[in-house]
DNA sequence: GCGATCTTTCCATATTTATAGAAATAAGAA
DNA sequence: TTCTTATTTCTATAAATATGGAAAGATCGC
């Protein structure tokens, strides 16, 4: 996973409504839920919502499908696997670096 | 892990100059930087590093123990860890919830 | 087409976050 | 104590993000 994904990623999931609309859509996996159920059930302002549905979607979170009049929102939650991966493999995890001076080197192991 | 604890864990690691920060202290483990040499790595003026140092200090990602006139600062891999858990296991994790109408479930196993 | 419903875009505004120079603080050295 | 080095806090400013009313765009039923 690139860097400047896992930003955007990072970012869309690091702001509370945001997280709230993203914990919902996975509740409702993998039917999803219309913008408007969303709103309902987070008392939230239809501009407001639709702003944050937009920032999880270009952040590659969340996709979205018509059906009739309503816009029917899903979880990509494979995204979310992703970005812990990164995390934990690409981005943060411990490792043995240049300043490296620990007591329990394996250099000359094998 | 708290929701709250999460987000702020998220925000702190969802900025450009922070992740490298971060990524720069997951190098030099467990030794940890000087705030100095980071700021030389990174090429930042002392008081843009110090804003950025905070917030990831607040956030739990990192500490600093002095050592003489420099504040050494070290990556907190662990609280990276659990973030990761947060966002597959409490938050974001693919599960069959109440609107769930999926073909293949499991309802009448064991 | 017209009205109703669902959702988005436009817009203004408020709030938060980032940047960085300058002054202040902390600690060791002379 | 005074100087030097390392870092932070203060302060102002710039930039990005969040909020939500009002208008506009889609779609369906009549």
């Amino acid at each position: 996973m690139e860097k400047t994904t896992a930003i955007e990623a990072l970012a869309a999931l690091a702001q509370e409504t945001r997280l709230d609309i993203f914990r919902a859509l996975v509740e409702y996996q993998p039917d999803g839920l219309p913008a408007g159920k969303i709103g309902e059930l987070l008392k939230l302002p239809g501009a407001t919502l639709s702003f944050h549905l937009n920032q999880l979607k270009h952040a590659g979170l969340i996709q979205s499908t018509r059906d009739g009049r309503s816009l029917i929102y899903t979880a990509n939650t494979e995204a979310v696997d992703l970005l812990a991966d990164f995390l934990r493999e690409d981005c943060c995890s411990k490792s043995v670096g240049p300043a490296a001076s620990n007591s329990t080197s394996f250099s000359n192991m094998g």
